[in-house]
DNA sequence: CTGCATCCTCTAGCGACTAGACGATCAAGC
DNA sequence: GCTTGATCGTCTAGTCGCTAGAGGATGCAG
């Protein structure tokens, strides 16, 4: 039996995380004692930990609300479970093409170095006039980067 | 002269944006006609195309008001947007190395294969069983994954 | 018994938009 | 001149996955 903050600490999962997980209705809620603090089991560890598996591995909290599921119900087909791998697997895959295409482009304006003035700065130059790209790119997905 | 529509459909950004980028700042507020619409010139046009690219190349909005702020007073010195650019190029290259360790245990996980029940779905084992894991793999950076 | 860590709930904020409601205005065809 | 539909305006709220902070109650060690 474990406080938020020793689930948290077991885990690697921060206590506002593990609420917040609560509240969307990925975790259950757990038992309480008489103060009110949430007390959690073996059960919940296994179950957190599965969450946190599946986020460092970038699958979003509905595609793991979904395989929760799976694992909840194990007559059930894994067709969907394989599926929604194979998408992350798709997804991932075209964020590095991506970003490799991205890291092209800002190497060779890092490369033309710079100095002095920014009215002679490459990097400005290069920002300012897309046709001088050696190759198109498209804009990296929503959130692809920080 | 153009509308904001115009201007959408001249620097691929769409009118939405644009009036989030006058309400940030990014872009400076332009004159109105008597009923009250925006009114673009070339400079307009030029600078929004500035940001674009900008943001392809994954600089966030913060970076792009200091670089746009250098492209502004070429008198300046360019020392920081060739930091900023050296920056950006080393984000990418970690997001980069971080997807592709991803990568490789997601292709494990899908190739271990599944069919048939849940309960023998070699990816939600996986995903349950962290110790599993040919390497260890840390969180990604926040919004690195969709 | 006195701190201080931990817990509780609640609200608001992050980045970079996107969506939708609602009303005014414009341009083109009849 | 009139109608119709696209475009424009403002405003608020939603997206995702948390994170931060307020303000208060409880638990535990010295």
């Amino acid at each position: 039996m474990l406080s938020i903050g020793n689930l948290a600490k077991s885990t690697g999962v921060k206590v506002p995380t593990i609420r917040f997980y609560e509240q969307i209705g990925l975790l259950p809620a757990p038992d309480r004692t008489d103060s009110d603090r949430r007390v959690y089991d073996q059960v919940a560890v296994r179950r957190l930990a599965f969450i946190r598996h599946a986020r460092e591995l970038g699958f979003a909290l509905d595609a793991i609300r979904t395989l929760l599921g799976l694992a909840d119900h194990p007559e059930r087909d894994c067709a969907e479970a394989n599926a929604l791998a194979l998408e992350q697997l798709a997804t991932v895959d075209a964020k590095i093409a991506q970003l490799q295409a991205l890291r092209g482009e800002l190497k060779q304006m890092v490369d033309g170095g710079c100095q002095g003035a920014a009215a002679e700065c490459r990097v400005i130059e290069t920002l300012a006039d897309h046709g001088r790209c050696a190759a198109p790119h498209a804009a990296p997905a929503r959130h692809a980067l920080a």
